[in-house]
DNA sequence: TCTACAAAGTAAATCGATTTACTTTTCAAA
DNA sequence: TTTGAAAAGTAAATCGATTTACTTTGTAGA
């Protein structure tokens, strides 16, 4: 059917030893050189990747596990990834874990009988066994892996993070500029390092504003793989017991979603009624009324990063101490916000 | 490292050739049959698939060739894909063209390097000679594509469509019934099958109700990789240059975004001003303000009907004729409608 | 018990690359 | 011109499965 390496070796008068030195870029002669590049050009010759994974284990491949495929931040790094790998010939294989710890788990293993050559984790959950196992288990089969947007305890791998602390220390330091002082937050999932994260932020601006912060006013839930549909309800239950909060912070696109249109059901009026702040509003803000201020993470700036550690991670054999990267969010200004 | 099958053979006391049958699901004794998956179980044994791919030229990988990311569709769909091909045990390669016929090329290249199984190709827009030639490829290599939400001219193959034309003459059909006699729509890519089905909706529509439809209030519009940065600005104009216009459908998340943003840009109120029909709406719906009415396109239908038909062409020797299968839209309720 | 035929099992070739352990060539210095 | 080391090239083994072309085993019927 289509040409094998001994084709181009006959083809070009060599042997497929030196055509296979060609192909892995080690040196031959200038003529050699000459003689299967022609022949390869002429055969139009094609590396069999079975046959050179077999051999060497390798697969150019790259897997992202992603909790779900319903939120912005999400699809964006995402896309973000795969248009850049391009560039590296390696491709994508996405496994989508559906914020389910045994679904992690199995992805993990396909993955690593798949042999990728590294695997981007998104996860931003809390630590529980199953998980750290899982990856573990990764580390066991050599497989480096960047962590994105988390952080699973007792697992030391290049990561890159969001500054979720700063983030969320900016939101509330300009509501209580703004006058507020009955802020709310909505954070998920329960536990998680970004969850952690968010409230010293949040707390870190009242202390520095020298107020006091509303503890009941940060309303923390679990995430799990139904979460998409409780998560309005649950929003509308906590702004409908809070009627004193004059602010709200939502963390996550699918959050802000959720709390959007639960203040609309409630007849409340954003901007005016109650203040907000949302996250990861590119797309959709211009169609909201009124928009939205809201935080943006740098999603292609994370995305480069993640790829450039993974790259080198693949290719240098002996292990380097792993890094961890701190990526800034920024602010978007829309109409949401007004002074008491 | 990892047990192969000669280790299997090994502790079962049998061949490597008897433990292939019963990976392959060939008939052996049932006392083998134990033997081997004892022994299996024992060495927590996975077949290595660039081995079996080297023999077998078969990955199983199936590709999804996408025109960009940044629409709930495509996501959606690749979502309800990635879970659904989990039963299957086939892993999905995400390849994004961009809208750009040259890299739409270029990654069919490389998936038939890869060796993928089959291919889910979404292309909505018009037939060229690339994207023609192409498929071709694809069809000579013997490896079997489904075409989704789109028709390539001379190509036939597997294709799941939607029913773009009722679903566009129900929506001006209800508009006409409202008052309506103004009726816009914005189409994009210019002419592709899905243009040209949603225009003789239109018209249909008009015609039924015995009424002269307006031409010049269908603006079509090519889409290229930089289409989503065009699409505010073109449909803002759009709407400034034609003010008689009472009522204006936008078949795409894209494009309902951007016509809910120029309609607020120029103070005009959705509902009641102008009417308003979007599409894929779900997510974004209920913080919108006012909600929209909106079709949506059954994704999770859509994507059964995909890989069935793939899976059941990669598995099936001789060629049958080639399926089409016309799944319908559905209409959701919205306050974005009134009554002239 | 013997025969014939089906069922089960196997040795060895094969897929197409890489890699090891060599041999041959080249070329600068003596 | 000769020599020795470096550069270039190669034959053959190898990766781990499948498959072909057999051989062996099992069993029903005579």
């Amino acid at each position: 059917m289509s040409a094998t390496i001994s084709d181009v070796a006959k083809l070009a008068g060599v042997s497929p030893a030196t055509v296979s030195k060609f192909l892995n870029h080690k040196p031959v002669s200038p003529k050699s050189y000459q003689l299967i590049e022609d022949a390869i050009r002429e055969l139009n010759y094609q590396v069999n990747d079975f046959a050179r994974g077999l051999r060497t284990n390798t697969s150019q491949m790259i897997g992202i596990l992603v909790p779900g495929m319903d939120n912005i931040f999400t699809t964006s790094l995402f896309r973000e990834t795969e248009k850049r790998l391009n560039d590296y010939n390696y491709s994508l294989v996405l496994c989508n874990y559906n914020n389910d710890a045994v679904l992690f788990h199995e992805k993990i293993t396909f993955m690593r009988k798949r042999m990728v050559d590294g695997v981007i984790v998104l996860y931003g959950g809390q630590t529980t066994e199953l998980i750290y196992r899982s990856l573990r288990e990764l580390q066991e089969a050599k497989i480096p892996f960047v962590l994105v947007n988390g952080w699973v305890e007792g697992i030391e791998t290049d990561t890159v993070l969001a500054d979720n602390e700063k983030a969320m220390r900016d939101c509330v330091s300009l509501l209580l500029e703004a006058g507020h002082r009955k802020i709310g937050m909505i954070i998920a999932p329960k536990n998680s390092y970004n969850v952690h994260e968010r409230k010293a932020g949040f707390y870190k601006a009242y202390e520095e504003a020298g107020l006091p912060a509303n503890e009941e006013l940060i309303f923390e839930f679990g995430a799990d793989k139904n979460w998409a549909y409780e998560v309005k309800e649950k929003t509308l239950e906590f702004i409908k017991d809070h009627p004193e909060m004059t602010a709200l912070v939502l963390p996550g696109y699918r959050l802000t979603i959720a709390g959007i249109a639960a203040i609309h059901q409630l007849g409340r009026k954003i901007g005016k009624d109650i203040a907000l702040i949302g996250y990861d509003c590119d797309v959709i803000n211009a169609a909201l009324n009124p928009t939205i201020t809201y935080i943006r993470l740098p999603v292609d700036e994370i995305a480069v990063h993640a790829i450039e550690m993974l790259i080198e991670a693949i290719n240098s054999k002996e292990k380097k101490p792993p890094r961890i990267i701190r990526v800034s969010a920024q602010q978007v200004d829309g109409e949401s916000i007004y002074c008491l």
